[in-house]
DNA sequence: CCAACATACTCACCGAGTGAGTATAGGGTA
DNA sequence: TACCCTATACTCACTCGGTGAGTATGTTGG
């Protein structure tokens, strides 16, 4: 009854994981330094404590994405360094081509995380991870528009929920509008 | 550097247990059928498995907010039947008297219940709920903006993060005046 | 007669997220 | 010189969020 959603195993996308494989596809670093880099760098998108940071960087590495190892340093204490391994490298690849569910939490957070690593390792294929995003915005606004149609008018705060839902999906989708026009210009100085 | 947010010592709001608390304050009921009527009533607010509803109905009653006694039947199964202590009750009323956070999460299911409750418990209390979770969202809104006009121009995505955001809570503050105009009628009715 | 479904939970597990604690180095002040 | 604060760089223990499988029984439809 109306349970869409798309739930199914979850894959953990929503939680800051791919945006660190993303940092040490870049380049090797340790976990403070990554902190302060998704900090400063997308502060605005996910707000994780430094020992949150720690955790998944350790459950990535006990799943085999990323690996590390103890680098001394005179003075400063020792830090361990990680970097991706190659099954790391396939996953963040594969994430990095797949749109994002059509819930505007999973939007705000993991599309903007996939367009900011877009920007900076292939900008050419950016517009395309819009257009596929906005497909996916408009499909889920079709089927929320359906089920409210569907809904019996005695489930007053069901149907607001669901109304506020259907207008924030909404808002997402001019927002990806915003998102191409702000890119736009940058992005023709690319190719 | 712009943490605003209010995280604060987390108070536990965004988990449905006040619905469940509610459901409570209207009459005692068992594990199994407070989710049917979570679901029921709720399910476009609340996703909540049937499990998570016994996980948070045994921290509630460790915490003695609920206290529950098993109730033998005949043929079905026993069951756990349980009610509100005195603490419980005033947990539950001080929350219905407090607006939501600004964040749109929290609005779309914590403020949506408490207007569920609202309208079952003291039904002329309901416009002032929302005039209530207006001006907090617009102050929310105010200091985004303000953030927003604040943040260099560099920082891409964080700036396309936070301008969604803005969006999100504008189409939130659109949707109370909705909430409104929906429970308008009925509600002169009741007085 | 059997399978599916409803009632009513229980359990084990993992991920999300916090707060306190540990240890060292460098810089400023009284 | 003693002291404190901040930055670097983690570690640990804990609670909450959330899922999926399992248990046991009664009812209903083919």
């Amino acid at each position: 009854m109306l349970e869409s959603q798309q739930r199914s195993s979850y894959t953990g996308a929503l939680s800051p994981e791919y945006a660190l494989l993303g940092f040490l596809a870049l380049r090797e670093a340790h976990g403070y330094g990554l902190h302060q880099q998704l900090v400063q760098e997308l502060g605005q998108v996910w707000h994780v404590s430094l020992s949150q940071t720690y955790n998944i960087l350790g459950r990535l590495e006990r799943q085999g994405y990323i690996s590390g190892s103890m680098m001394p340093q005179d003075k400063l204490p020792a830090r361990r360094t990680y970097h991706l391994t190659q099954a790391g490298r396939r996953r963040f690849d594969q994430w990095l081509q797949s749109p994002s569910g059509c819930s505007v939490h999973a939007i705000r957070v993991e599309f903007s995380t996939r367009l900011y690593f877009a920007l900076l390792l292939q900008p050419g294929y950016a517009d395309e991870l819009i257009d596929l995003q906005v497909k996916v915005v408009q499909g889920g606004l079709q089927r929320m528009r359906k089920a409210l149609s569907c809904m019996p008018p005695e489930q007053t705060v069901n149907r607001l929920g669901l109304s506020l839902r259907i207008r924030q999906l909404t808002s997402v989708a001019e927002w990806l509008t915003e998102c191409r026009t702000a890119l736009g210009p940058a992005h023709d100085m690319e190719r």
